[in-house]
DNA sequence: TTCCATGCAAATCGTTTGCATAAAC
DNA sequence: GTTTATGCAAACGATTTGCATGGAA
């Protein structure tokens, strides 16, 4: 049976609420900034759990970095493959759009559409 | 100025032909039993020299892997974020559908769309 | 009181790097 | 002969794991 411990809570809430898309290792210095005692392992667990629990996305990118993303929408994401730059993409705009209309839309090429239906 | 060596050229055969989406270590292993004698610092420096010229494409998977493709045609992946699966989404047949038509089309959830354009 | 979750440190995995040697040119 | 590329092993960075301890139920 799983239990409910102050760290969960800490760990969930650093993550809700971020839109930036952060690394593991990103959300490891935002919340142990805040919370010294939260070791590094049990950031890695709880956040591998909510991935495999669908809570987050984990969002893949170029740069060999795993970034993490609460989903209370579901969306796409553009993602730069030299600079790592993340764009949501939300239905109500362009998630039904090809992918030549998305990329002729930002500018760039397309390389990869991430999301999280 | 650029050396030609017997090693770039194995690991460029290596690749050009593969349509399997190989790892490293796929490549490695498979090139390594053929010529026991090259190096994988040899392949991995290789490989990353062929991806930052734009001969062969780094394919980011769900598994925290990276994947290599050699590109002739340009054309998109389809990703399978659970299994890691890649198919291959070429533009004659459905590059220019929609993300939606797309996952309706290869019936599982479209989660990554990567291509070489 | 039971047993799951945590914190720490060590281990692991994939990848990169330093350096001496080999081989292009 | 000069200089880049290779092979090896060590180093590195991100992530996972083993184990003793803490704390939820």
């Amino acid at each position: 049976m799983e239990r409910n411990t102050r760290q969960k809570e800490i760990i969930l809430e650093n993550i809700i609420g971020d839109t930036s898309h952060p690394t593991i290792n990103e959300l490891v210095t935002k919340i142990q900034s805040k919370y010294p005692d939260i070791g590094q392992a049990t950031i890695y667990r709880n956040v591998n759990k909510l991935v495999s629990d669908g809570i987050i996305d984990k969002v893949p990118s170029s740069l060999d970095v795993n970034h993490y993303d609460y989903n209370t929408n579901p969306h796409n994401h553009l993602i730069c493959m030299k600079c790592g730059k993340i764009i949501d993409l939300f239905e109500d705009n362009n998630y039904t759009k090809s992918v030549k209309t998305i990329q002729k839309q930002y500018s760039f090429t397309v390389n990869k559409v991430t999301n999280s239906i």
